[in-house]
Parts: C-alpha cells; structure tokens; sequence
DNA sequence: GAGGTATTGAACTCTTCAGTTCAAAAGGTG
DNA sequence: CACCTTTTGAACTGAAGAGTTCAATACCTC
C-alpha cells in the first residue's frame, strides 16, 4: 500500500542534531538540514511540524542517545562516577563540541518555549543525578552546593570546547577540579577554612 | 561645513551591544539594530562596512569599557581580585547575561574571522591577568592549572547566568569555588592527596 | 502487470534579510 | 539668507529564509 518511504524519523534526528549542535536554531537553515539528513523539504515537513518541532526533536533525541545518565547512575555511586561524567559526556567530535544542552543555554531567547522547558527540565535532572552520587561520599559537606559547583564547572568544560582545546587539556583540567573537590571533602571541619560564614561546610 | 550627524559611534556601539549580546549575531537583525540605536541603515552602513564589522566593533568596544580587567589589576593582586572578578565581571542585567566573549564563544562558526582573532586574544589577555594574580599567593600549587579551573569556572558562570539564576545563588557558588581554591592552596604537599600522578600539585 | 496509495522533488509563495541608492532635508559658513 | 556639503529616511534590490503545493514517480498488493 504506498511507496515506503527512504528515511526514518530516528535517521532524520542523528543526522540533523549535529547540525544544530554546530550551528545552534537560528544559525541552521532548512537547506543545511536538507543536505545533511539527506531528506527533501517536503519530506521533513511531513515528519515534523516545523522546524522548531525538529529542533526539539532533535533535543529529545540528545537526551535519549547520550550516555551522561548512564554513567551517572553506574554503581557505585561517588566520585568515580562524576568524574567519568565530565569527562565523556562533553563530545569532542568536530560538528559536536561540548555538550548540546549547555550550547542551547546560550540560544535560550531565540528558541522555542518547548525547547526551553526539555532544557530546564534535562538540568533539573542532571542536578539530580550529580546529587546521589555526591550524596555518598561525604555528609560533612553540603551535598547541593558540591553539586551547583560541579555543574557550573562542567557548563564551563562545555562551553570551552567550542574553542580548539583538545580533549587532554581537558581531561587535565578535570583531574584537577577532581582533586580539589576531594581535597575540600577531606578536610571539611578541619578549621582549615576560616570564613566568617562557611557556605560550603556544614 | 554640512550638517552635524545626530548619532555618534559610541553611542551606536554602547546600544547595538546589548543587543549583540543577547540575540547573538546570527539571532541580530539590522532592523534590531536600527531600532535599538535609533539609527537608520544608511547611517549605520555610513559607519560601519557591515553587520559583520559592527560586531567586530561591538566586541571590542565590550573590551574596552568592561571593567574585568581593572578588577584583576588592583592591588595588591590576589584571591581577593579573582573572587572580585568573578562576581563583577559577569553581568545580570536583563539584555546583557553573563559574559558576551563568553556567549559567543558558542556561535563562533558563524562568526567572521575576526571576531575569533578578538576573542581568542581576549582569552589568551584574561590568563595573563589571572596568572598574575594566582602566582602572588602560593608558589606550591601549579599556577596554570588554576588559572584554567578558574577560567572554566568562568565560562560556566556566564553560561549559566543565561538561565534565570539570580546574583545571589552566584555570588554563593562563587564563594564556595573560592574557597575550595583555598583549602587546595593550603593543604598542598600534605600528602592527602595520593593520586598517582597529581598534576595540580608540584 | 494493473491499480491504487504514499512519497518525492522541483517549482512556487511570501516574508525577511543584508545591503544600496538617491532625492529631500538640514545646518554650518560666508 | 543663499550656498554647498553632509546626513537622512524611505524606497528599492537581490538573495535567502521558512513553509506549501502538486504532478510525477515508486512500490506494494492483488
């Protein structure tokens, strides 16, 4: 019944992502995702609503296809964990630097209020994840704090690999940020820190 | 000697900024521009070669009234310069999020070439600037590395400062950053680190 | 292999974009 | 106040943007 037709939805989102990825929403043109998918206008167009819906789409898929969840729930939980996370959930691949959420959050006020709300949500979620696995390595610090500094550092990781920074460097960086957050770990309560409000310690 | 033109090029820089800063350059119209500084085309195009050199300018002029620098050059030089820095230098206004040489390290594959040679230079000044300021501290920690943590910690500051987080929630993960930075300072070589090979630590 | 349905791709629309042109207006100067 | 240079704003251009339409094509079913 029909001609079937030559592309699947799952195609379409894997070959347009790293479009986006690259370029962002408003710097990706309907031609560009036509010669990178493969698949003409019309036939986008009878998949996806917009392109708007695509790009959404193609967040959708982001979240699904990435490891970052994963890694993030392996057991044992702690810092192995973190630490495997910064280091391999930031793609490195030419047309996908960094990590495609963090990009976005640059975008924010030229996308679409779906594409807004996957991306609050998919943080929400990430600090979540962060926090289980801070959670058991150290009650003496405080649990959410560890996890807002992890997650800026690793928006900071991201965003850094749009410049050429090879994956060494960065890997070094993070083996650094490792130490010291267990450095802090080790000597919470030691009278080290002096502030006159401590924020981090308990 | 003809007539005097209503609009000075400072005054266009200072408005077509926040605009730049907040659309990015692909999200920017010149009816954006022409709206937001009030100038019609002929007298922008009068001014500037392009949308491309206004940016250009844009970027620079961002460079030259900031007051970044400033902060890491008081003295005397120090942790107390970095923590200003890095509460300071990232802006919270409505139109103007963070860092824009951050923001538009993001779009930099639709940026002209320029503008690249600019922020990669901007980056390559805001080492100098924090290496100056580390190195007066501690001899016994490896400079470098912590200007990088620093300057991914940055990064991920502006980035975030995109989202609706306010100034408070910043300034709190600020000091906790800060404060990690010190405790590694003050526990170097005291053996609590056993990392095979620790690359934070000399 | 004929029939029927769904995909396809090219041509088309309408809007917006960056950039240009130029007649009219404006104001300093003598 | 008349002259002359310069700015100005509106109309214009050509290209590129997103999104639509539809005849031709492909392929599955019987």
């Amino acid at each position: 019944m029909g001609r079937p037709r030559k592309f699947s939805r799952e195609g379409v989102l894997q070959t347009a992502l790293p479009v986006f990825w690259k370029y962002g929403f408003t710097g990706t043109t309907l031609l560009d995702l036509e010669q990178a998918t493969g698949v003409n206008k019309s036939g986008l167009y009878a998949e996806f609503e917009s392109k708007e819906a695509l790009f959404v789409a193609s967040l959708r898929h982001y979240l699904d296809t990435r490891t970052g969840r994963a890694l993030l729930t392996a057991e044992p939980l702690g810092w192995g964990n973190i630490e495997r996370f910064l280091e391999e959930a930031p793609s490195c691949a030419f047309d996908q630097r960094g990590c495609f959420f963090v990009n976005s959050m640059r975008e924010l006020d030229c996308l679409p209020a779906e594409a807004r709300k996957v991306i609050a949500d998919g943080r929400v979620k990430l600090k979540q994840l962060l926090r289980a696995n801070v959670a058991v390595e150290n009650p003496k610090i405080d649990v959410k704090s560890v996890c807002e500094l992890i997650s800026v550092f690793f928006s900071g990781i991201c965003i850094e690999a749009n410049l050429n920074t090879d994956r060494k460097r960065a890997r070094r960086k993070i083996r650094d940020f490792m130490e010291m957050l267990r450095v802090a770990k080790s000597t919470a309560g030691s009278g080290l820190v002096q502030d006159s409000t401590p924020s981090l310690l308990k």
